[in-house]
RNA sequence: GCCAGGAUAGCUCAACGGCAGAGCGGGCGUCUCAUAAGCGCCAUACAAGGGUUCGACUCCCUUUCCCGGCACCA
């Protein structure tokens, strides 16, 4: 039996779950759900990123230390997962100093054997206002855009990584399709970086400054930046650095890693040469989905168009949302969600559209059957022909064709009923058990492991 | 500014060098098993200009507009 790895990004804690993060644990169910069902052995991990300094602010403004607020809002995103009954092995966090530090450790050490991080001053731009360094691009005229202020210079030791040395291979590595990145257009953005020149990047902080992280291991002074923390992430989980390698051994390298746009570059590039100094093992693809915008604008408190995805699922149920993320946002590009379309889609394509086939479907069936056999059925030819398409539509990563290859047979099925008039004279004979026929594949594409309906409750009830 | 992608029906998106498709929404009609659901029919679209071609929405050029990338914020 083939395994199957597969990792969401994992979510960062300064604030309680988006939408967004809510849409790759469902991309990356789909595809967990999906392998299981072609009989790999899967593992699908997610989970949280809990340490900088931006996390160590947000804390002190609620008054709680850090680690009570990552448990927090740590707790929320697990949460988020069983209510989205996504079906992960594990959930990994960063802070969890038995799992998550030791593989970060040995990383560092790694790294650190071979050669490829050194001591070096940096000169950072530090703005008082900000409390933070600053980057070029985020000055205007040299000064803050925040506060209008010049930052001053700061001279600061920092930890290095010879990032410069992998321009090459990396470059070689997806020339050769080593590493495949989903879509195509991603890859192009990859390769264009590297061809302007990879620099250096540093791989610490003085812990005076950052004091909520791993410490570097053997210089205490300094705490490893979120490079060799976060990203380790996807190694630490199956034991990298706990001398537990069982799933590690089996499970890396990872398949897939699902990302969004804005973390690209250090999955492609940072992410690769850290495993490659360390004489570890490549993931295989990398795909990357857009951003969700409410209304066509940024979600944003003060516009007033943020989605709670917890308040959807109270709502619509867990099925909806899941529906609505695959279908309606297409996997690799910036989608749209507001609550009007929400409740259109769910309205019209789950409660009239299949809710009601089995709702009309059932109720004639058990007035006109003690049982019902299912052998052959007038739609099998059709509904293997959808099982081909939609099977190439996820491979492909095209889950929302998928979902709408899977809705063409509920209106099938609508119309077939409405011609052939199962509650006249005995039309049912034949007719319902062709239909059930059909709705029961429906739930299989739908990936519904036990599909079924409980008498006396709606599938998909309409929603005020 | 540089690099890349896009502009198709009210909305979200398809397709294709040779009559432009789907879903949702809208209009009209209709069945009554069903969740005031279903089914049928209809309407509306290729950003603008030029070129290549027997023929272009599809290829090329120009213009306008939109979006993404151009490193330490995760």
């Amino acid at each position: 039996m083939s395994k199957f790895y597969l990792t969401t990004s994992i979510a960062y804690v300064n604030a309680p779950p988006h939408v967004g993060f809510a849409l790759e644990l469902c991309q990356g169910d789909v595809i967990a759900r999906y392998r299981k069902l072609l009989g790999n052995d899967v593992y699908y991990l997610t989970g949280t990123d809990e340490h900088g300094q931006k996390i160590a602010k947000a804390a002190e403004a609620t008054g709680k230390d850090p680690a009570e607020f990552v448990d927090h809002i740590s707790e929320s995103f697990r949460a988020l997962t069983s209510a989205l009954n996504i079906s992960n092995n594990d959930f990994i966090r960063t802070s969890d100093k038995n799992k998550h530090w030791p593989g970060a450790s040995e990383m560092w050490r790694a790294l650190s054997d071979s050669g490829t991080l050194y001591k070096k001053d940096y000169n950072g731009l530090y703005c008082e206002g900000c409390e933070a360094f600053k980057a070029l691009s985020d000055l205007t005229d040299g000064m803050c855009s925040d506060h209008k202020k010049k930052p001053e210079i700061i001279k600061e030791e920092n930890y290095f990584f010879r990032l410069s040395d992998y321009q090459d291979k990396l470059l070689r590595l997806y020339e050769e399709g080593v590493i495949k990145i989903i879509p195509e257009h991603r890859q192009n953005e990859v390769n264009n970086f590297i061809k302007q020149g990879l620099e250096d990047v540093s791989f610490s902080r003085p812990r005076k400054d950052l004091p909520w992280g791993i410490p570097v291991p053997g210089d205490e002074d300094h705490t490893i930046y979120v490079w060799a923390d976060a990203l380790v992430n996807y190694i630490s989980a199956l034991g990298y650095g706990r001398g537990d390698s069982e799933l590690f051994n089996k499970f890396w390298p990872a398949d897939l890693h699902i990302i969004g746009k804005d973390i690209l570059r250090f999955h492609a590039i940072i992410w690769p040469a850290m495993l490659l100094a360390a004489e570890l093992l490549l993931p295989k693809s990398i795909l990357v989905h857009g951003h969700i915008q409410s209304g066509g604008q940024k979600m944003s408190k003060s516009l007033g168009n943020v989605i709670d995805p917890f308040e959807l699922i109270d709502k619509y149920g867990a099925d909806a949302v899941r529906y609505f993320l695959l279908k309606e946002i297409p996997t690799t590009q910036d989608g749209d969600m507001t609550k009007e379309r929400m409740a259109d889609i769910y309205s019209s394509e789950l409660a009239n559209g299949l809710g009601n086939l089995v709702a009309r479907v059932a109720a004639i069936a058990e007035k006109k059957f003690d049982e019902i056999t299912v052998s052959n059925s007038i739609f099998k030819k059709n509904v293997e022909a959808i099982w081909k398409k939609y099977t190439e539509n996820i491979e492909n990563y095209k889950f929302n064709d998928a979902l709408q290859n899977v809705f063409s047979l509920v209106r099938e099925g609508n119309t077939y009923i409405d011609r052939e008039k199962p509650w006249e004279g005995d039309n049912a004979k034949n007719v319902i058990p062709n239909v059930v026929y059909l709705i029961i594949n429906i739930g299989w594409l739908l990936m519904k492991q036990k599909p079924h309906v409980v008498k006396g409750e709606a599938l998909f009830p309409r929603v005020q």
